[in-house]
DNA sequence: CAAGCAATGATAACAGTGTCAACATAAGAG
DNA sequence: CTCTTATGTTGACACTGTTATCATTGCTTG
């Protein structure tokens, strides 16, 4: 999605127009979210640090948080990449069910910053923005990817419980570990994921 | 905790001497807190609202992070006290352990702001601190108090592990509600917690 | 009761932020 | 080659948290 920029740092002869702006700015954002636990998103440190003015940034994202959006869009489709691989090696079933959630909090341990700003931009998406879907369907997709992973022979409202069920238990799972609450044991994990049991309902 | 101020808004002779304009703030933003999902909790937003300077508030935080952490350990505290409540009232075994973990939900959803803050904060608590714990001490109480209401015959560790899982699932499903993910509908919530099933652990 | 000290408040200032308007430059289309 | 459009810059405004300095009040102690 990002395209591969020169990653030669700062052009030494800095012409006026950068090239790619956008992508240079979303990469950086990206770099950062993957590097830091609480990294600076601010529009002028960023421009700053790309070596342009503050105001740049504002032919590329119409506000701050439209990066912020686009950010969150991307880490929305690496999370889902994530998970339908994961679902896909693990072969279907009930264990393939139960390593898809494993894969969910380590992908959560693997980019804190990242799944943070998933879930505070995806709280506020304006569904009467230009496009509603772009983020909604990279959502739909990760949602559809917990539900077709479940065990066979439910109806569906049991499908659809036992996958709330699910997400709920390895996003809490994951949001303990981020907020420093529960130190992260990859054996504590796979022991808690594998308590669901779906037999009484 | 908070103890009762004059209720009759700002005084009409305003005196240079607030009278308590700790607890003051802290009751406005507690306010805020209950009555807004984003509450603006600004230094000077508090200060002007409260009819004081901006920097008055210094003088009872040393700054911002310290009055935000204030109003999060009051919320940890009404979230105990709700948890230690509901626990009773439903008394031990299966049944007690299923509405406890309801109410974790029901509260959240009635407090999203203060759930979202008390969570902000705890992650980012400072050992070093010169009181390590004031906020610590409120979070064993709720560790705890989720153990406590454990069904009986098991052994430590699994204790440890559902306690785990059940805090994990009903923290999960707190925060998609909150985050607009899933809808709040009693009933899901219920059928939901009820899923857990702890008879092969 | 008076003096003095500590607690509490106000003002001014600094650095930082997001954002807008106006201006400057480069790139591409006709 | 010219002109339009895309892109980048400068300056400014209104915010924010924070600090240093000064002002006022109230409590304590002689």
């Amino acid at each position: 999605m990002l395209p591969n920029l020169p990653m030669s740092g700062l052009p030494v002869n800095a012409p006026y127009h950068h090239g790619d702006l956008r992508a240079a700015a979303l990469q950086m954002g990206m770099e950062r979210l993957e590097s830091q636990e609480q990294p600076d998103l601010g529009l002028r440190a960023l421009a700053r640090d790309l070596g342009v003015s503050a105001t740049a940034l504002y032919r590329h994202f119409p506000n701050k948080d439209a990066l912020l959006d686009a950010l969150a869009l991307e880490g929305l489709n690496r999370l889902g990449r994530s998970q339908a691989e994961a679902a896909t090696k693990a072969g279907g079933g009930r264990d393939g069910f139960t390593e898809v959630g494993i894969t969910y909090v380590e992908w959560a341990v693997e980019h804190p910053a990242l799944l943070r700003l998933i879930y505070n931009r995806v709280g506020q998406v304006d569904l009467a923005a230009d496009d509603p879907s772009v983020m909604g369907e990279a959502l739909y997709q990760l949602r559809t990817g917990i539900a077709a992973t479940m065990p066979d022979g439910m109806s569906k409202d049991q499908r659809a419980a036992a996958a709330l069920h699910a997400w709920s238990l390895v996003h809490g799972l994951a949001m303990l570990i981020l907020d420093g609450q529960v130190p992260y044991d990859p054996a504590m994990v796979r022991k808690v994921v594998l308590m669901t049991d779906f037999r009484d309902c």
